[in-house]
RNA sequence: UCCUCCAUAGCUCAAUGGUAGAGCGACCGGCUGUUAACCGGUAGGUUCUAGGUUCGAGUCCUAGUGGAGGAGCCA
């Protein structure tokens, strides 16, 4: 079983022809470095004619490296004694051993050694950056800055080595990594709200036109339109969309899975990893407009293999960061969440619950009958779960991830595999949602419907419009195959592996209502 | 989008309707192989915006903007 790499953090040695930090600390003791990187703290002493200690940070690892710089050094006064937080350096020294056994890079004049100023920092007062603790509200509004704070330098490492542990487990299993568009013109998707993508002139005062009859006003403004160049024809209550640059509706795409699944229908093994698009207008600490997820998708795959790849998956990305990541790991589990280490080593020792949506039901009204649980939302077979039946089921039931399947067929999407065999009035569909404590849901899959004259069942029944899916059933027409698949929110496992809270916290620059600086 | 709460120094927060304060940070000095350093001092404010009530508003009222927590939607 994986154990938490010891402390230095293994990092691959650079290719820089100056030391990076993680290099340094387990460089030996004597060892000639340059090393580069910008200003933690520095603390001065006057004994032994003058020195600086300044820690030292360029983001190759948690820890910073500290700097002794010596008072003979000729900018000494004028320059090293007056760094801050946040100033860039460069410094030429040795390598020594400091009286509580750790690496240091020792820089005097005697030995050659040298600090060389970069770039100041203009107003030490006003840097937003302070040697002490920030709240990551403030933080989101300081973006460009708060990477180089502890906490989210280490979130951006994880982030990264998440998203190699990731292509690694595909890749070792044979799967094609997939380039799904990110503008879509078709308006089949349906996954939530969509951005339109256009290049109409949105400046146009088509809201003053909408109504139900043409108004004088609506017929002198179409007449000013038409007679612009450059002006896009339009008919009245609506826009003429074939004028627009992809000549029909274009959004961002919400998901790659319909995409995705062609190309499982040639290649078997696939996966996407790239961003996705909710113009959804939910402002939690769970949800972002803009976000990252992973949808591999598999060809001769039923639904047990389909969680059984999830949950390995899942395993290998936390042994990822056990092995690569055991630096950033310790503080996330002394600074952020308490127990952090203690809840992935059980997850990764432990087989995910599996159970049927029946079986959820039926734990979660036996706990409401027992009285061992209260619920504001009442439990009934064929509605969606509640975010608090999930969490109890995950949290307090099980207290292990879980991996619930065969959903009610009403709640779930269309192109989902129908059950065989159900009871009238209980049809489910092969769906699958994998719920882990403190985040709920974080996969989401299921079986396709691989049948055309099932799937056309369904689509009419959901009230949609068959031609729209016209190549999607044409993967039903020719060739068809079982197949299977899931998406990952890659921010929401990112949450789950680091502890943090708030989805807004674990990519660079988030993108939600009312959010869309830097 | 709904419910609840919040907005005061660079940051985190105090201040009964009656002179706007502390801690941290910054700056200056002291001490120190220091490392969440420590000790002393200094500077720092249009109390989110726009109205209103009042002799008087950081405090009460209305609207707006932004933020947090929860819900819905979902990944």
């Amino acid at each position: 079983m994986s154990t938490l790499a010891s402390p230095p953090a293994a990092a691959p040695s650079s290719t820089a022809p100056w030391t990076r930090v993680s290099d340094a600390l387990r460089a030996a003791p004597g060892t000639k470095v340059t090393v580069k990187g910008w200003v933690r703290t520095r603390r001065d002493s006057k004994a032994e004619g003058g020195m600086s200690f300044i820690a030292l940070h360029d983001g190759s690892c948690f820890d910073t490296i500290q700097i002794v710089a010596k008072g003979d050094l000729g900018n000494y006064a004028a320059e090293i004694a007056r760094l801050c937080t946040g100033c860039s350096i460069e410094c030429d020294g040795t390598i020594v051993t400091n009286p509580k056994g750790g690496a240091e890079v020792a820089a005097g004049a005697a030995d050659g050694g040298a600090v060389r100023v970069i770039g100041w920092v203009d107003d030490p007062d006003k840097y937003p950056i302070q040697p002490k603790a920030h709240s990551f509200e403030y933080l989101r509004e300081v973006a460009h800055l708060r990477v180089r704070t502890n906490t989210f330098g280490a979130v951006a490492r994880v982030r990264h080595c998440l998203a190699m542990a990731i292509h690694r487990f595909f890749d070792e299993r044979g799967f094609c990594w997939v380039h799904t568009p990110i503008i879509t013109a078709s308006d089949c998707e349906g996954a939530g709200q969509m951005f339109r993508v256009s290049t109409l002139d949105l400046l146009r005062p088509l809201a003053r036109l909408q109504g139900t009859g043409e108004s004088e006003e609506a017929k002198k403004v179409r007449a000013e339109c038409a007679a612009k160049p450059g002006m896009p024809p339009w008919t009245y209550g609506q826009v003429d969309f074939s004028s627009d640059f992809f000549g029909k509706e274009a959004h961002l795409t919400v998901s790659g899975q319909l995409n995705v699944e062609t190309y499982a229908c040639a290649l078997s093994n696939v996966y996407t990893f790239g961003p996705t698009f909710r113009a959804e207008n939910s402002n939690t600490a769970r949800h972002l407009a803009e976000f990252w997820m992973i949808e591999p998708e598999m060809a001769f795959c039923d639904l047990a293999w389909d969680a059984d790849i999830a949950e390995a998956m899942l395993k290998h990305c936390i042994k990822a960061v056990f092995e690569e990541r055991g630096d950033d790991l310790r503080f996330f589990d002394e600074r952020i969440e308490k127990g952090l280490i203690d809840r992935l080593k059980h997850v990764l020792e432990s087989p995910f619950k599996r159970i049927t949506y029946t079986q959820a039901i039926e734990i979660l009204e036996e706990a409401v009958r027992s009285g061992k649980k209260k619920f504001e939302f009442p439990v009934k077979w064929g509605t969606d779960l509640q975010s608090e039946h999930e969490r109890y089921l995950t949290e307090e039931h099980f207290m292990l991830p879980v991996i619930l399947t065969n959903y009610p067929k009403q709640i779930k999407a269309f192109y989902m595999r129908l059950d065989e065999g159900c009871a009238p009035g209980r049809e489910t569909v092969s769906a699958m949602d994998i719920l882990v404590p403190k985040i709920g849901e974080i996969i989401g899959g299921s079986q396709r419907e691989e049948r055309l004259e099932k799937l056309d069942q369904r689509i009419d029944e959901m009230g949609l419009d068959k031609n729209a899916y016209w190549w999607y059933r044409d993967l039903r027409r020719y060739g068809t195959v079982p197949h299977a698949g899931f998406g990952l929110g890659f921010e929401r496992l990112i949450l789950f592996v680091t502890g943090m809270q708030n989805i807004r916290d674990v990519i660079p620059f988030p993108r939600a209502p009312k959010q869309a600086e830097f």
